[in-house]
DNA sequence: GCATATTTGCAACAATGCTGCAAATATAGG
DNA sequence: CCTATATTTGCAGCATTGTTGCAAATATGC
């Protein structure tokens, strides 16, 4: 268990920490209200304020499927303030309604004459292995 | 220039008429923010439910990049209140901000073994043709 | 052209997110 | 380990975004 605040230059508070700590505990991508109701004493702004910065510094990435609530996940990748860098696809199941960050052998590339494709973002959508019965 | 609120069995209204007017005159996908202003008479409410209607019956799609405000733009393909089956690409340019729907000759396909994949949306970001210089 | 169904607009509210400022906490240097 | 400085937290208050109930206005079917 690397100390993923202290590789990405943020100083250690117990909230964050505590943030963190919440992240590593999913194995999927979550809400904030999932993180609310995780933290003991919780603070809206402050709240906010981590995942601002958490974001920036490449801690956890964004996720945000088709207009609804943004989901975060810890960067497994390397990602810092310059970017992030991920090569796996987001998956959204219809049932459950859970996203996960699913790796790839080989991530897709797309070729676009007019466009200069920097940064490719995979969503797909469908059933999971629990939901797909 | 076909009635695309008949077809879609919408009743049609001078608002809606006048919001399906403003997406026809951009080729490229729009926020909210461009619709009201685009307006002439304008009110909040009726253009969040003419938005919801137009969602549901397949008028529009909505396009999410990055937590970023939603954009929208008219439904080319066949999509209808069962759902929307796009098989084009969504490309923002990171300098102008402006949101494409970039058709694509061969849309990629992706096969995960523990997931049952439905739907995919590509999201490329990068440089579009005028800012790409 | 009229009766019915649908849509619009208002008021009010709910959720989400941001900012300034003072208190609390973390970090660096000795 | 202790102090000075920098950073973070929490409060009050506000801005934006989106929703709902209801009555008036408009569209559709016959």
């Amino acid at each position: 268990m690397s100390n993923i605040l202290n590789n990405k230059k943020i100083s250690e508070t117990t909230f964050r920490k505590e943030v963190v700590a919440i992240f590593d505990k999913y194995n999927n991508a979550i809400p904030l209200s999932i993180v609310e109701k995780e933290l003991k004493k919780f603070n809206r702004i402050t709240l906010y304020r981590t995942i601002k910065v958490f974001l920036e510094k490449g801690v956890i990435h964004e996720i945000t499927i088709n207009g609804a609530v943004s989901n975060y996940a810890i960067c497994k990748d390397e990602c810092d303030t310059i970017g992030h860098h991920h090569q796996h696809i987001h998956f959204k199941c219809t049932s459950c309604g859970i996203i996960f960050c699913v790796e790839v052998d080989r991530f897709p590339s797309i070729n676009l004459p007019k466009y200069k494709i920097e940064q490719l973002e995979i969503q797909a959508t469908g059933f999971c292995q629990s939901c797909n019965v």
